[in-house]
DNA sequence: TCTGCTATTGAAAAGGATTTCATAATATTC
DNA sequence: GAATATTATGAAATCCTTTTCAATAGCAGA
């Protein structure tokens, strides 16, 4: 509380340097070790340092530098458990590695995306983390050239940009085959909007899984959503009106199948002795729904830490190879054998 | 695709001057419309922009202005549902100012969340929010002589800090209220940690709302948990274990009410028909758990926006008085009439 | 004691933009 | 047409660090 508190103007390098009778160039090589300097100024500097409680100007640093110690992550959905996943393993990765996170959000619009991560371009980011989104390849890979790029639920391979993706039809695949194996024939699926890549790589898996059973593919069984749990909930209520006959629903994820979930309470049906339901993500919440959801597990926040472990290897100019874990189905309480 | 790509040295403003056969301030003038500028000239200067796609240095511009036009942002848990819908209001409030947000999460712990208000002081962030945390009062009036700090769950007012908290207390007087007049009078509260604030003033409002009807308080009804769903799944299981009689339950959070909630499906109980559950926070997925769940609104995207529009108030330098929606009870499902 | 090195240190430039101050040019007034 | 007030523009300083380059001092070797 005896230094400038008062004096509103931060401490300089340059005021450590007078106070300590050296010059800047001095007491720059003390902070960043980057030479050797006589003990006694040494230690000079960092009482002086000390007691003036100096910090040093991260701006300014980083524009003499060109390196900001920031990285952006561009989010489709601030406050979506899916992402809040994928996001806490970005944080854990980048713990105790001096970068921080610039977070904006694309609201799942290709403009927007394009927008924010101009934005962070002009910030000097040292690379971008794009989680899902619906920019366009060669838009991702024109900004990689300014800045690395590591992108989720895309494939990309470039000299500054890495994509990987999940296995999503497998994944459906998996979900499927489980209802099969359990006797049912007649499942529903609850896509996602007809323009999602994800959405329509889990119908293709659906319908894999269905004709490697020998179950004929009924349109009519299929509803879509847009991810969210209000759709579940209506998808539901249209398959009721079209007066369609199903003993399991597949939902393209777990919010709709939580929506789905609410619907069947709602018309006395029970999960799981009336039907089954299996979502797919895995979100944290779903082992809290009632009963504990069946679904498929999608490895979010591994997905997190391998993005920023790649993305630092880019920024590094080590060549990096991803290697992800792969979906799961985890067995709960929502599906069970048919009749 | 004709400007310097392959060269990777960015364009600068210097470039751009230099190009249009003018001097840097004239283009800078241009760019931020600080003076007159000559038509032709400015024609000149934007053409050479457009070539060249010239975006100027962020970095360059914060460390002369000072302003860095980034805030920056302390939660607790980057993938809590919690603070997810506060961040969306923020994120919404910053649209369109210029601002971007700088997220760290403090973990529930007060020296990381010192650690992590030093690390934006030193990236310079133009402002702080605080949500929650467990650093002391006096920290963050320390913190706010460097930069201005809004902070919620805590009262504040000094010329550079701002706090505001919601009325806890009030707000479980108004969930056991609800309780006791649908004739409730065993209830059951499980409570947060026992050195947290917010858990200390609900369960003052539990006690109120009892003593007001009558009801005498009694201490075995009352299990800690840790806001978490787990706690509230163990709490249940504690409260049959010490063959605790209550016919409802008022849980400290929407987190520990889900938790509360499967502890019952596990158990064959029925709610609301067999007991009765009320939340706390009203988290977006509350209106979709089986059945929904009563529960007292926090506006926490509210919240988010009200601390926004008071930073940026604070930044500017004008004098802000916040005022907050109050918290509402939320009659959904899971309440009903004792017997 | 003198030459030749090495180890420390400082001066100054650089990084990219903004802004003050000065100047040249134009416009206004009588 | 002369004198004054405006206007548009550029030069240079500034924000704070880092880094190159040059210089000084100290030391070893002969």
């Amino acid at each position: 509380m005896v230094d400038n508190e008062m004096n509103n103007s931060p401490v300089t390098l340059l005021d450590v340097a007078r106070a300590a009778g050296v010059s800047p160039s001095t007491v720059s090589r003390i902070l960043n070790g980057t030479a050797k300097v006589s003990a006694d100024k040494r230690k000079a500097v960092e009482t002086v340092i000390e007691q003036m409680h100096f910090e040093p100007n991260q701006l300014a640093q980083s524009l003499k530098s060109g390196r900001s110690m920031t990285i952006g992550i561009v989010v489709q959905d601030i406050s979506s458990p899916f992402f809040d996943e994928t996001l806490r393993g970005v944080d854990d990765g980048l713990k105790d590695t001096g970068y921080a996170s610039v977070i904006v959000s694309g609201h799942w619009n290709a403009q927007e995306e394009a927008a924010r991560i101009k934005l962070l371009l002009a910030r000097k980011v040292d690379g971008i983390i794009l989680l899902s989104g619906r920019i366009a390849d060669k838009d991702v890979l024109h900004f990689a050239n300014q800045r690395p790029i590591v992108a989720t639920g895309r494939s990309l391979q470039s000299k500054t940009a890495i994509g990987f993706k999940l296995d999503n039809e497998n994944g459906a695949y998996l979900a499927v085959r489980h209802l099969i194996e359990l006797g049912h024939r007649r499942i529903a699926f609850v896509t996602g909007p007809a323009n999602n890549t994800d959405a329509n790589e889990r119908l293709a898996g659906y319908r894999r899984a269905l004709q490697s059973a020998n179950i004929e593919f009924d349109a009519n069984l299929v509803v879509e959503g847009d991810f969210h749990e209000a759709s579940g909930l209506v998808a539901v209520n249209r398959l009721f009106d079209t007066q369609q006959q199903f003993s399991a629903v597949f939902a393209a994820n777990d919010q709709i199948a939580y929506g789905v979930r609410l619907s069947f309470y709602r018309k006395g049906i029970r999960v799981p002795e009336d039907v089954s339901l299996i979502g797919f993500d895995d979100l944290p919440g779903s082992l809290y729904t009632t009963p504990p959801l069946t679904t498929i597990h999608q490895p979010l926040y591994d997905m997190g830490r391998v993005a920023t472990a790649a993305l630092l290897g880019l920024i590094g100019g080590k060549n990096v190879d991803v290697t992800l874990p792969s979906l799961e189905l985890i067995v709960r309480e929502t599906t069970r054998r048919f009749r």
